[in-house]
RNA sequence: GCACCCGUAGCUCAGCUGGAUAGAGUGUCGCCCUCCGAAGGCGAAGGUCAUAGGUUCGAAUCCUAUCGGGUGCGCCA
């Protein structure tokens, strides 16, 4: 279905165009002043600055045509030239029964069953997914949610870190350590062990050490340097300890994920596009693109244009190794053969623009991405309330599951308090907190606008009142209580009585104009900034009219009805931010 | 040094391609549960939108400069 501002648009364009002007002029939005009126055209004013004319000689033409239009219960000229419109109740009644009937709830169809290819997440092997993680996995899950929505064909990707410097710097640690010499026998080709030598928890320890032990140790380095290569180059033990840290990893990550309720269609790596690297290579040096540069094998990407030196990018590294530009090059390869996607996007950390930068110009010089537009979505990085990187207490870095923990003991504290749950289960109990602990570190981190850096405050992240997951969950739980004693009712045409239905109503109607813009500025925080006035606006509803005793029959049941479909659109929009409404709270 | 991002209420943040009286939440101070769930509703106070210029009928938004903060700049990811 069309919008009802892309509706009342139409008729708007049609008025300008009928005196002349263009139809663009007549884009017809929400009124940012909603006690003058519904919807507002500002039309006029631009129109009139284009022809030099006066603004409101324009408008008076503009809505002399909208009266003619049994739509508008109200057309209005105000200040300079501004067109005030409000619709009939009539109007919004049915359009309320339109959408309901929309099988597609009102989500615009800006996909038209092109493909997405969304890579995020990108946690790396043998380090536990930090709260840094957080942003990426749930910005990304979000849009993937809203695209999906949106009528794209979506792909996800979690795109592993398996195959860097990392993996190199764990198998020289290991091979120092003398735990599982048989990896490194150049005497044995294989078999090797099925049990993994290493554990989660294993690994974390390791990785830091290892980490650390490089940084310290030039020596050392060079040594973890030499075995990347030779893993990248295929070396048998190397291989086969490899792939037990992926799989080991890959479990934990899995359960992570899972708590958070995020999903994948693809567990890709770095590692995935091994096999189309050496061809990729061999493809850019035929053609010239790839050329040696201080030892190492380089796309040169600098433009005269460019306003600061843009380095080239590095495809191998002067031993030979290769770079996480290499494989993110050849993954463009890779998905476009594969799914030819029209857009792909990178929800990674702003940190790393200029990588990006650098990739998507060797992808268009070498015209490796056919019919995608690549795109960084970046966001901002996370820092604890002093404005530094976040440290637990303790001073290390915070896990993403002891954060999930917290936010669900804080929920059952909060249920105990409220002496609610005291009837429910243990079960239930813990369901609850769950959801509840999940949805106030979502909704926390996704309304602020992604791009601004971050502040993460674990108090705010507590909170249950106000602009918060929380309160948007008990507003959809307070209607499915309603609905639950109101008992079985079917659904009847809608009709409006009070200011109160009909702010609700126009909340109501915007929700796919909301999702377009959302996906056009790959803005969450519109999403929740939406679902936190749908609910305030049910609110006030609720605060001023009581449903259940209703006297008018007919009233009653318009009531419930409308409660239906709320509880429908709060649910949904929820549902693409990637939180779960309980049965009760 | 060069480049990019940011500076909005005590605090945390929204403000779309320039538009009407700059908005939320939180905190502070009031009011509202014998009625559908108070994790709620209503109200008050709180701002030279960093500063100074410029463009425009009109600027938090666009341009310039200054101050303050963050980030990135060849073999980590």
């Amino acid at each position: 279905m069309t919008s009802l501002s892309a509706e009342l648009t139409t008729i708007t364009g049609d008025a300008f165009e009928a005196e002349g002007l263009s139809r663009a002029f007549g884009q017809v939005q929400g009124s940012d002043r909603s006690d003058l009126a519904q919807f507002q055209c500002n039309g006029a004013l631009a129109a009139a600055k284009a022809a030099k004319t006066n603004p409101r000689a324009i408008a008076e033409k503009i809505a002399a045509r909208l009266k003619a239009n049994l739509f508008f219960s109200k057309v209005e000229i105000a200040g300079p030239g501004f067109l005030n419109l409000d619709v009939t109740d009539a109007m919004l009644a049915a359009r309320l029964d339109v959408l309901r009937a929309d099988p597609r709830q009102g989500a615009p169809d800006t996909g038209a069953g092109r493909t997405l290819v969304i890579d995020f997440g990108g946690p790396n092997i043998a380090k536990p997914m930090a709260v840094h993680h957080l942003r990426s996995s749930i910005i990304g899950d979000c849009l993937q949610r809203l695209y999906r929505a949106n009528g794209w064909a979506v792909i996800s990707d979690v795109h592993l870190g398996d195959w860097g410097l990392q993996i190199g710097q764990l198998i020289t640690e290991i091979e120092l350590e003398g735990s599982a010499p048989i990896y490194f026998d150049s005497n044995v080709v294989g078999p090797y062990p099925d049990d993994a030598p290493v554990t989660m928890e294993s690994l974390v320890t390791l990785y830091p050490r290892a980490s650390a032990a490089c940084k310290a140790d030039p020596p050392r380095l060079e040594a973890a340097r030499r075995a990347t290569v030779d893993l990248q180059a295929g070396r048998p033990g190397y291989r086969a300890l490899w792939k037990h840290f992926v799989t080991v990893t890959e479990a934990g990550l899995t359960r992570e994920f899972a708590s958070l309720g995020v999903k994948f269609d693809l567990w890709k790596g770095e590692s995935g596009v091994d096999g189309l690297i050496a061809p990729m290579i061999e493809d850019l040096k035929a053609r010239g693109l790839a050329e040696t540069s201080e030892g190492a094998l380089v796309v040169s990407v600098a433009r005269d244009d460019d306003k600061k030196p843009m380095p080239p990018l590095i495809l191998l590294k002067s031993e030979g190794g290769v770079l996480y530009g290499t494989t993110d090059l050849a993954t463009i390869i890779e998905r476009v053969r594969d799914h030819d996607p029209a857009l792909i996007l990178y929800v990674v950390d702003h940190r790393q623009h200029s990588h990006f930068e650098q990739v998507f110009r060797a992808a268009h010089l070498a015209g490796f991405a056919g019919n995608a537009v690549l795109e960084h979505v970046g966001y901002g990085t996370m820092n604890g309330p002093d404005g530094k990187p976040f440290k637990t207490r303790a001073g290390g870095a915070m896990k993403l599951y002891d954060l999930i923990e917290m936010g669900k003991a804080e929920a059952e504290k909060r249920l105990a308090e409220q002496g609610i749950g005291a009837g429910y289960t243990a079960d239930e109990r813990a369901e609850i907190a769950r959801k509840v602990g999940i949805a106030t570190i979502k909704f926390a981190d996704l309304s602020n606008h992604r791009t601004t850096d971050y502040i993460f405050d674990l108090e705010r992240f507590s909170k249950f009142e106000g602009k918060t997951g929380p309160y948007l969950q008990y507003a959809a739980v307070r209607i499915q209580s309603i609905l639950r004693k109101a008992g079985a009712c079917a659904a009847v045409p809608s009709f409006l009585t009070s200011p109160e239905e009909r702010v609700l109503a126009l909340r109501v109607l915007a929700l796919g104009d909301i999702m377009a813009a959302a996906e056009d500025k790959r803005a969450p925080n519109m999403l929740c900034e939406y679902a936190f006035e749908l609910a305030q606006d049910f609110s006030r509803f609720y605060a001023a009219h009581h449903i259940l005793s209703e006297t008018d029959a007919n009233l009653r049941a318009a009531r419930l009805s409308l409660c239906a479909q709320v509880l429908g659109v709060l649910t949904k929009v929820l549902d693409l931010l990637g939180i779960e409404v309980p049965e009760r709270m």
